[in-house]
DNA sequence: AACTGTGGCATTTTGT
DNA sequence: ACAAAATGCCACAGTT
């Protein structure tokens, strides 16, 4: 039989494959999954290490193995026991290490779920061809026994998702608060048809139901009747999901969705981080996905639904206010509510359908069910996909390291990049090129990896490089007989992608294919890129400190090299970070030496013209005649602007402040001195008269950590204790607003949140001080416009104003 | 990891 | 002698 694998639980060592088979029913499929741990001992205690543990009073079945240990080869111990008797070999194993016995016990931590995986080559999210022996039923689904796997088969699955969105109005004027506040509202899309349950008020375009219990109980019987794979929220691990979960409690209410008939579970009890699972149904959370997966291809500051669904699907914001919930509480009337809860589940419809072949893709590659690659970061999918490649390479898969190894690990550092200082002025003719993923191709063209550092043949030393670490400065090679373990997996990533994005070239842009390829070469570029990371990441079962600065430190030797190679064909090179050079051309002509450089670089490395720019502002640091790093702005042909590092693409500064730069930046690289002199004045006196709105003058900072962690009274700490008097709920993330308002001291000691001010409260001189005129400073200063010239016949802007 | 920049705070320097 | 201004350092947020 043909079964489509949603994911794979276990009850001790008693494995559960919730899949569906080709007419969609539920089948549970049982398998009884071995447990075993390798040791290895060290050569000369093999028979004793081997005798020892063959003698424990326990069930078990000692084999002998040739495995692969960090690249090196090695005689392990395959010991298989059941899982109740590890402890037994576990303090057996700790006693030998301690002796010096055996290099480790390896692989205890790889769930038994894993395990499965592992040894069967099955894995979520694709289809196999088994053989099973149909058992009876388990709840409404099939329970089969699996004899065998027989093969995996390519054919599409239609994945049926719901999204989901709660409402509690109580929240009008308060944080909602489950063990008090009721659900009044839960949405349910599923691609079709709207389910809005609502109770306690009228309301059109919802299902009315009695009371919460009702409501709990018909959204427990639509899921049901639904039989979805997938639930679909919006920051559901952290709210809805964790509020119908608490809510349930309350009213003493069980829900039977869930395969298991038990509804949700909370699988990770962290408080403030908790993660809710329901067995057999994906439970797809898209804003954890997009902050740990997305967030940094986003525009979006802040991934509220709103933001994300804006800039993704180009939907446009509703103006939805507190207002609208109190009114709607106050006149018994959720008409309003309703199509706002209908609009917001539509919306995480259509962003999960946007995201879902990525997660498809991301899913297969590194093996993992949707729930948890949707739960996944950087590291995670890559660790996952490395575990999952490695039996094919015969690699013993290392131990993640404990808490105090982790924390060790943590304090080391490495030098990284190469950034060069720019010098400070307006530039014509910029040519930016930059090599295509530089640090994969080092890690290929060098084959860095924790299996072939420090090799021991002699030939391997010659070609060295200088690492420096927290440790101190040491020389470094890389075995050139054998390619490594990573180094061979991203060549394949890379050689797939390079076939992938090939065949995309060849598709219909509209066809299903091509959504699928163009999603899986995006999966595999997120790999390729995160694999540099992943080995300077501290609790990395592939962590190689050294390994990552080699890569930096190669990466240091090659722009160098790029940079030295155009200033001996005469050219200027006005700035250049990690792996790019920006250099002046006499003519857009000039970029033909792209070629010439090239063929002096070795494979695979390539250097590629990212852009041309018409002009571009570098400015000095402030206070400084240095010129900043990280800091530019460059005008291209189609009149784009390219803004880094500025304010203005700052979060924690006030609008006015980032709207006034970005004006002022363009007019600069336009060459409108004039221009900037008389915007400059309008906005000043914009400011002072109070004609703009106060949006424009608030200034956001998140809080990064708890309240009471705070050792300082900077303002953003005093806003936030403002809004917990309030009876806002203040915790870790919370994005604070406030606004500088008139008075004396310090700037903590006069800013307001936002609610407090009454008629455009706030104070002009600070922001034409601190907000607008000191973030332009060093553009103008690059342009030669002083303060006098923007208020003619006063020496100074500033005197001006007091 | 590298880098920029703000505000708070304690101390030193400077102006009157 | 005193206060205001400058300075240096720290904590912190955020971008690349």
């Amino acid at each position: 039989m043909e079964f489509f694998i949603l994911s794979i639980e276990h009850e001790k060592q008693k494995i559960l494959i919730f899949a569906r088979d080709e007419n969609r029913n539920k089948c549970i499929i049982e398998y009884f999954q071995p447990f075993y741990v390798y040791v290895i001992p060290k050569g000369e205690y093999f028979e004793e290490v081997k005798r020892k543990i063959e003698e424990l009073n326990i069930n078990k079945e000692v084999s002998v193995e040739r495995k692969k240990w960090i690249g090196r080869e090695y005689r392990v111990l395959k010991v298989t026991i059941s899982l109740d008797d590890y402890e037994t070999l576990k303090s057996l194993c700790d006693r030998l290490k301690e002796e010096g016995k055996i290099i480790g016990k390896k692989e205890a931590d790889i769930t038994i779920t894993k395990k499965f995986s592992l040894d069967n080559n099955v894995y979520p999210m694709r289809w196999y061809e088994m053989e099973v022996e149909f058992k009876g039923k388990m709840g409404n689904a099939n329970l089969y026994k699996l004899k065998r796997v027989i093969r995996e088969v390519e054919k599409p699955y239609e994945i049926k998702a719901i999204s989901i969105d709660i409402e509690i109005l109580a929240g009008g004027r308060k944080m909602p608060d489950p063990s008090r506040d009721p659900i009044d509202i839960i949405g349910i899309f599923d691609g079709k048809d709207y389910y809005i349950l609502y109770w306690g008020a009228e309301g059109n375009g919802g299902i009315k139901v009695r009371n919460e219990y009702e409501l709990l109980k018909k959204f427990d019987e639509i899921v049901k009747k639904i039989d979805p794979d997938v639930i679909v929220g919006y920051n559901s691990h952290n709210f809805d999901l964790n509020y119908i979960y608490e809510r349930s409690k309350v009213l003493n209410f069980n829900f039977s969705f869930g395969w298991d008939g038990k509804g949700i579970v909370l699988s990770k009890k962290k408080e403030e981080d908790r993660r809710f699972k329901i067995f057999g149904i994906q439970h797809v959370d898209l804003f954890v996905f997009i902050s740990n997966i997305l967030a940094g291809q986003l525009k979006s500051e802040v991934l509220s639904l709103d933001n994300v669904a804006k800039e993704i699907l180009g939907i446009g914001k509703e103006e939805v206010t507190l207002e609208t919930f109190r009114d709607a509480v106050d006149l018994k009337e959720y008409s309003k509510v309703i199509s706002y809860n209908k609009r917001d589940v539509e919306i995480t419809y259509m962003l999960y359908k946007h995201f879902e072949q990525l997660l498809i893709e991301l899913s297969k590659i590194t093996g993992q069910t949707l729930y948890e690659t949707s739960l996944s970061t950087y590291g995670v999918l890559v660790e996952s996909y490395l575990i999952k490649r490695s039996r094919e390479f015969n690699e013993i898969i290392p131990n993640r390291p404990k808490e105090e190894e982790a924390r060790e690990r943590l304090r080391k550092s490495y030098i990284g990049a190469l950034v060069l200082e720019p010098e400070p002025g307006l530039y014509k003719n910029i040519a930016v090129f930059d090599f295509r993923s530089l640090y994969p191709s080092i890690i290929m063209a060098y084959n860095i990896s924790p299996d072939t550092i420090r090799c021991e043949h002699e030939d391997c030393k010659k070609e060295q490089i200088t690492i420096e670490t927290s440790d101190g400065k040491v020389p470094i090679w890389f075995c050139k007989k054998e390619k490594g373990f990573i180094p061979t997996i991203l060549n394949q990533i890379f050689e797939e992608r390079v076939k992938i994005k090939k065949k995309l070239k060849e598709l219909d842009k509209n066809s299903e294919e091509y959504r699928i390829m163009d999603a899986r070469q995006y999966a595999l570029k997120i790999l390729l890129n995160s694999t540099y990371g992943y080995l300077g990441f501290a609790v990395s079962r592939w962590y190689c400190l050294d390994c990552a600065a080699a890569v930096t430190a190669y990466g240091r030797t090659f722009i160098k090299k790029v940079i030295d190679l155009l200033r001996d064909k005469g050219y200027k090179v006005i700035y250049g970070d990690t792996d790019s050079v920006f250099v002046l051309l006499r003519s857009k002509e000039d970029i033909k030496i792209l070629d010439e450089i090239n063929n002096i670089l070795p494979k695979p490395l390539e250097l590629e013209l990212e852009n041309f720019y018409i002009s571009g502002i570098f400015v000095e640091r402030r206070g400084e005649v240095k010129g900043a790093k990280k800091k530019y702005a460059l005008l291209s042909e189609d009149g784009s602007i390219k803004l880094r590092g500025f304010e203005a693409v700052r979060r924690d500064w006030s609008e006015i402040a980032k709207v006034v730069q970005e004006n002022v930046l363009r007019l600069a690289l336009e060459g409108n001195r004039t221009g900037i002199i008389e915007y400059l004045r309008k906005i000043i006196n914009d400011i002072r008269s109070k004609k703009l709105s106060l949006n424009m003058f608030i200034i956001r900072e998140q809080l990064r950590k708890k309240l009471e962690k705070y050792e300082v009274e900077a303002p953003h700490v005093v806003a936030a204790k403002k809004y917990k008097q309030r009876g806002y709920k203040i915790t870790e993330g919370f994005i604070v607003e406030y606004v500088v308002c008139k008075g004396s001291g310090k700037v903590s000691e006069r800013i307001k949140i936002p609610e407090e001010c009454t008629n455009n409260e706030y104070d002009p001189e600070y922001y034409i001080e601190k907000q607008v005129l000191q973030p332009i400073d060093g553009i103008l200063k690059v342009l030669g416009i002083t303060k006098e010239q923007i208020i003619s016949g006063h020496k100074d802007i500033l005197s001006f104003f007091k």
